[in-house]
DNA sequence: ATACTCGTTTCAAGCGCTTTAAAATACGCG
DNA sequence: CGCGTATTTTAAAGCGCTTGAAACGAGTAT
């Protein structure tokens, strides 16, 4: 049945090498076999290990490679003490999270771990991806915007390092690295403020903690500039649609508010298109800032204002606190809080008024 | 040192697995011991085998939940045949890939199957992806737009089961399923010389086998519609950027064209941005055809006319050819081509100068 | 009684690799 | 040339689980 996908590519390969594998992938007394060796000092010599010599390393690596040897990852993995493997949780759907990931693939890389990843899709939920890292002998995990409460995180923390990035986490437990995302909002408020705006509404992103954050980032900073009085936030979500329903209930405002924050840029989308729908003038008539300075909101027709969290930073932290955590020996709770960057497109302009008061 | 109180003491023959475990992840012997069985039975059990007694069962599962054991992946995967694995290789940037993903997750696992996956980025091209899911005891592989000449992908099939998603492969050995990409932008161009467009220009995608493809149905309906001689082919890519280029290449063409096709709908918005940048007025001015249906080309600032490749069918068709090959013991090639849908948003629109001969 | 099922449970041999202690070999030197 | 030491190699004991064969009662037929 199988055999179908294993053509005879034995008459290439030398019938005389004790146990030659038959069709069989090669294993690593198949390697030691032929390069006359045990398969401890295969073993050694594949993973770099200072031991054999020279002769013997180059021996054994030229009949791996003759042989086409590839070590299974399970057997490796259940014979050493350590995997050597940092778990990813991820959204899939989230281009954010993808850009974390490469960088955190990258870093991990660079200090001999592997990345295994578990994507959070609509039919497989946080639980079920942080369950299949464990089962998979992962050392860390990385939680990209974990959802899950603070204490079944600090619970998960218990029985191994984890990371939280880009949320807060209201314990002292796992160790979070994110963004300052009140901060970010507030640098959003405060550029608006600077361009005239009073009456700015914020566009709320849910239950979440990152939420809240945000939310708190907004409420400090309309007081700060003594606008507590105008603060508004209507109800969203972090999804395109939730932010065109949005923009629809802050039509429905009076007296309608000049400028509009949202959780993310998606969110923001969603609003901008609405608004366009609704031929309200964007940023002539209402200014739009976003959050998370997404791939799309660079781009010419979007241009979006929108506040950045700096990723290479982020993952660099998360990378390093795991690092520290796995090898170094650090048993203290870690929050880095990176701070954000507000990216100043053109969503956002002077209110109308302004623009009209400031001829006269 | 070992704990010294045990959960049972009585039916415990060997004394050397007597240890509960203490601080240590349980083990199944654990859960054997606890439950006064043996790990077979344990094992057995967990598996939902047939043959332990349904008090056996009940007990089994008690003490395995009260203790919170979680199987070991390596050992399980290590000790059994087979894997139940299939790896899929995507480009975690690719919101397509995503969509893909979801569906084959959860088609996969429907059919007791794992799904093991292994992004290319920037730093991890495609060929380690590849060789990760190799050592990963996988069974069959689902590659998303693969990268790989034919024949390398044929190599690959000889090892185990492969099936390339939406990418033609040349060959008669890997398993295709894709959509019928030169149709797909045949329906584009038919629907823009139904608008009246002449002047169609196509934007490519690059060196891979499915620019070719979708440049060839370009080719094909041009011809159909008696506009060969207007066939006009500018460089491109897949990215913004590349749409970005070529727009301004193509306003550099005399006569202008009045619509463009591009590769993708990312290149199609870079080319709205710079066409937008430009004061060209899309559909206006011209008209852009994008290909994917990506999320994004829905959301109404951009509206983009584009393509749809039927995902659902897409995935439902990778999964069940991997499955047939691995359970059914298929072993002929098989090449599943989905029909492409157009979906008519807002960038398309008669061309300008039959605007205004209309009125005439 | 014996033999022969059958349903349940266990034995024990791995899966393919790592790792440690110990053995084998090589080296240096009086 | 023997002995201590450093270098290289290996035997063997697992890692935690699965699995076919064997064992074990307890029925049932003979």
């Amino acid at each position: 049945m199988r055999d179908s996908h294993r053509p005879r590519q034995d008459a290439e390969r030398d019938p005389l090498s004790a146990g030659a594998p038959a069709g069989r992938r090669p294993r690593l007394d198949d390697v030691a076999a032929a390069a006359g060796v045990s398969t401890a000092t295969v073993s050694l010599v594949l993973r770099g290990v200072a031991g054999p010599s020279a002769a013997t390393r180059e021996r054994v690596l030229d009949e791996a490679s003759r042989l086409g040897y590839r070590p299974d990852r399970a057997a490796s993995l259940l014979a050493s003490r350590r995997s050597r493997l940092i778990g990813v949780v991820m959204d899939i759907a989230n281009p954010f999270h993808a850009q974390l990931v490469e960088d955190v693939q990258e870093a991990a890389e660079h200090q001999g771990y592997d990345v295994v990843l578990s994507a959070v899709t609509r039919g497989r939920d946080e639980r079920r991806a942080i369950e299949t890292l464990l089962d998979s002998r992962c050392e860390a995990l990385v939680l990209l915007g974990p959802l899950a409460p603070a204490d079944q995180l600090a619970a998960l923390d218990r029985q191994l390092p984890v990371v939280a990035v880009g949320r807060p986490v209201p314990s002292a437990e796992v160790d979070v690295i994110r963004a300052a995302d009140d901060e970010g909002v507030a640098l959003a408020v405060d550029h608006l403020a600077g361009l005239g705006h009073r009456n700015i509404t914020y566009v709320d992103g849910g239950r979440g903690v990152m939420a809240a954050l945000r939310r708190r980032g907004y409420h400090r900073a309309m007081r700060t500039h003594g606008l507590g009085d105008l603060i508004r936030v209507i109800g969203g979500g972090n999804t395109e649609e939730s932010g065109a329903t949005a923009a629809h209930a802050l039509l429905g405002v009076d007296p309608r508010p000049t400028a509009v924050l949202t959780f993310n840029d998606r969110a923001a989308m969603g609003l901008l298109d609405a608004l366009i729908r609704a031929d309200v003038d964007v940023p002539g008539a209402m200014s739009v800032v976003g959050y998370d300075d997404s791939p799309f909101s660079r781009l010419a027709h979007i241009e979006l204002t929108t506040v950045s969290q700096n990723i290479p930073e982020l993952t660099e932290h998360a990378v390093a606190a795991v690092i520290e955590r796995l090898d170094g020996g650090r048993t203290d709770h870690r929050e880095v809080v990176v701070r954000p960057r507000l990216v100043v497109r053109g969503t956002t302009a002077p209110p109308p008024d302004q623009a009209v008061r400031a001829p006269a």
